[in-house]
DNA sequence: TAGCCATGTAAAGCACGCTTTACACATCTA
DNA sequence: TAGATGTGTAAAGCGTGCTTTACATGGCTA
């Protein structure tokens, strides 16, 4: 599963501590999806697409 | 996290084993969803959504 | 009644999602 | 040089997602 977590978090020009505060996850669980190594469960696929304004299927790949 | 898995599923007239069947999961799972015993991994929701020709968000209310 | 299909549920077991704590390294700036 | 900031990674621990096997119930039909 691939995603544009990164790209979309650079164009917005915030820190992977401060997208982890805004989904109130640990910075850790941020970096991981970033770097593939596990996908997000489905609720905070919800909180990701809700703050960056997009639906799931546009930031995540299968 | 809410969804209309069992709606869809009745207005398709597909069994819960048909169903698991088309997603490659177990029927257990299919019905632990529909009960809401827990959410879909995000693979499975993407599954899901294709398989129901609907975007993720269309299915799953968070 | 017997048998089949659909659904719900349970238990044991494995892998994943997420946490906290902690360390390493690079870049910037006072 | 020292300190702050951003990123990557690791280990231990907990709860969840999914599996297999298995049993119980209700509705349908031969």
């Amino acid at each position: 599963m691939n995603n544009l977590l990164k790209e979309l978090r650079a164009q917005g020009g915030i820190s992977q501590a401060q997208l982890a505060e805004a989904l109130a996850v640990s910075r850790q669980t941020v970096n991981a999806i970033e770097t593939g190594k596990y996908d997000p469960s489905l609720p905070l696929a919800f909180k990701i697409g809700s703050f960056f304004g997009k639906p799931i299927e546009d930031i995540f790949k299968p």
